[in-house]
DNA sequence: CAAATTTGTCAAGTTTCTTTACAAATGTCT
DNA sequence: AGACATTTGTAAAGAAACTTGACAAATTTG
């Protein structure tokens, strides 16, 4: 036995290429041990077992208990390593930074948020990252892979990582991992917030197991996530999902972005309030009038809330809106054809009337055998789903970046 | 010098996991010497040149000219020898087969095709296939790799080779790859006609070099293949891109599917085609009914045609059609973004006002930066588009087939 | 024409994976 | 219970694949 566990002289050299192959292999199936691995992998059980032993060195990967199958004997269960490193993800949604810290199985280990000003100007967008990472990853429960994931509105430029434009807050060319890199000098993995919840739901949410997986976030505005083989499509400029703005009727009522009908009009938590507010305006009654004049504007999800508690109006506008979502998802469903569609966002993962009158409409708009094939789900995730996805960007490096910190 | 060039004993071993690496990087890139592979894939110039002469005594690379460029001895220029290998494609469309034979590189080097009954059974269909596959393989300019590359109408299991259900044929559960087996002793890799055709647009056609490509048939019916980074997009059930049945508008017209405006009732060929009919029905005057009463029934390809001469009626025809399809192409934009939309099919790849105000409705419906990434272009393989692409099937499995031939 | 540079190949050396062998741990059959 | 078959995990020896270092060949530059 080493004396000095790990970092000593004999550390692994991490040069064969089935070593992510092995890792995956124990991260996607269940009841993996050194001989089915070597099996799967079409490898030697001494090779397989040298990659394992040299991954368990890197603290990635734990022997838990014995897999009694079968005549012989049993094998050596394996599992990730959830003792020691850690991914710390971090969202910007509605004036708030959220920040999560997980194990390699993007388990939650420790939440916290920083209310920034709502809408504000990026600079104080950015110094509420830098100081929220900073606090944040302070407090760490275990070794920190040295990189921050980071869920953020807009148009995003995952390559370089700069929001390059956010047209709901009126931002452009904001530099996030440059900033994050002076400040603290550590690098940012940067997303778009709702292409990383789609993200954190396929690896470890509703869409596990998943192969083709379309997620699609309610909030203030509508955008969604597509997830093939486990690979994000991103589109050519980073653009891919944004749903808001297909154009769901031509002579439709004009959008923010100039065109007419576009599904953001009718289906967001915007459109949702709106029509609220509107109705409410003509005189029709409602539990949200309650209290009277109210101080804040009406929120989405407030009428969704009051839609789920039997609240008449509310219900027509979540309604209205869930059927023009639902023809939405027919179309993604019918041109994509995936296996599960997760619904998520603020609105999304409501308990209310949404969901059932969204899947009815689906269905109706599509052929059976691809609607079939679709099943329509809740996101799994709660809230921080978006700083999940950040951490998820962490930890799909997670090889190539323990090997950097232990100085290979 | 061997005696027995390429089949004897000392015939390569092909175990290196960089062979088909190195075959990628001359097919997709051009201008590559040993040395300049070796730098790119971070191998030894060494390893390069090994694994590129044995690539070469397999036929499937040849040396060309010097490559002369900067100081030093010039590099040998890299290319797919296109001397040998022939990967054979066939395609069924509008009751009748067609085959063609390419080199390494898809250049086609013949064609044939082979009329069956149209809207015939699927027995007619399969014998068809057979025989004229055999024929056609009997003259082949160069040593034939040992599969054939189908593209079928319907949904097609590509893994199983059958064609699951082929709605407007009325076909059910056609198992091509097993006749073929059974016929002729070979094997089929079967894939859906359109996204065959999607296929051969991006290897060969107008989506060379294209990461994010959607390529849009537009014949009879209407259907699209999602090209990302390379890899074709199949969904859970192999649907993806059928979209054909997308909702258009809830209020439309009744489709043969039992839904309300889909897209296929607006933009299809049938649709043009129908919609003619009943204008001139009317009494409207047409340069399509010169002739009087014709024998078989108007073609949509027939209006294109007119529109493209500039007969009023059918160019209303076409112009509707296309402002349909430009509405459908610009959220296919704007939920993907793509570099390029190849717009390809008997109808699409017609010469006429169709491709303009398709483009012209695009971009009035998608935001600006998306509309712009998209450049929207006619297939440029023409016709036999289908066959090259289950030629492509081939192509892409090129390695493991001659290394099979060759009895590895 | 010499010097510098780059390519392609050979021989020798290193690393990685496999083969072969064996102890250990289990189920099964008698 | 005990012999036997089966399977796992590991160690030592061997094979395969890739790299290093060296060198002739082919070019540009000065």
């Amino acid at each position: 036995m080493s004396t000095h566990p790990g970092n000593d002289a004999a550390s692994p050299s991490l040069e064969s290429e089935y070593i992510a192959e092995v890792l995956s292999a124990v991260e996607n199936r269940a009841g993996e041990s050194r001989a089915s691995i070597a099996r799967l992998l079409g490898l030697s059980r001494t090779t397989s077992s040298k990659i394992v032993s040299q991954l368990i060195d890197l603290k990635l990967l734990v022997e838990k208990n014995l897999l009694r199958e079968g005549r012989g004997r049993p094998g050596m269960l394996l599992d990730l390593d959830t003792s020691t490193w850690r991914a710390i993800g971090a969202e910007y949604h509605s004036g708030r930074w959220t920040f999560v810290e997980t194990d390699l199985k993007g388990n939650i280990l420790r939440t916290s948020s920083l209310k920034v000003a709502r809408g504000a100007d990026p600079d104080t967008f950015l110094d509420g990252l830098a100081k929220g990472l900073g606090e944040f990853s302070a407090n760490a429960t275990g070794e920190l892979l040295p990189t921050f994931g980071v869920g953020a509105p807009g148009l995003v430029d995952c390559d370089r990582g700069v929001i390059l434009r956010a047209d709901d807050l009126g931002w452009k060319n904001v530099r996030v991992a440059e900033f994050v890199k002076k400040k603290l000098g550590a690098k940012v993995l940067l997303i778009n917030r709702n292409r990383g919840a789609g993200l954190a739901e396929a690896r470890f949410g509703a869409g596990r197991g998943v192969h083709q997986m379309v997620y699609i976030g309610i909030g203030t505005g509508i955008s969604a996530a597509f997830m093939i083989d486990g690979k994000l499509v991103h589109g050519s400029l980073y653009s891919a999902g944004e749903i808001g703005h297909i154009a769901m009727d031509t002579q439709g009522p004009v959008c923010g972005c100039g065109k007419r009908g576009c599904l953001h009009v009718y289906a967001s938590g915007w459109a949702i309030a709106r029509r609220a507010a509107a109705l409410m305006e003509q005189g029709r009654e409602s539990s949200l009038a309650a209290g009277g004049k109210r101080s804040e504007p009406l929120t989405g999800e407030e009428v969704c809330v009051a839609a789920a508690a039997g609240d008449g109006l509310a219900l027509e506008c979540v309604q209205d809106a869930a059927a023009k979502l639902g023809l939405a998802v027919a179309n993604i469903i019918t041109t994509f054809n995936p296996d599960k569609v997760v619904i998520g966002g603020p609105i999304g993962l409501i308990n209310g009337p949404l969901l059932d009158t969204l899947r009815a409409e689906a269905e109706r708009w599509t052929m059976p055998h691809a609607f079939q094939a679709a099943k329509i789900e809740r996101g799994a995730l709660g809230e921080s789903v978006g700083a999940i996805g950040g951490a998820c960007l962490v930890l799909d490096r997670k090889l190539s970046l323990v090997a950097s910190v232990r100085g290979r």
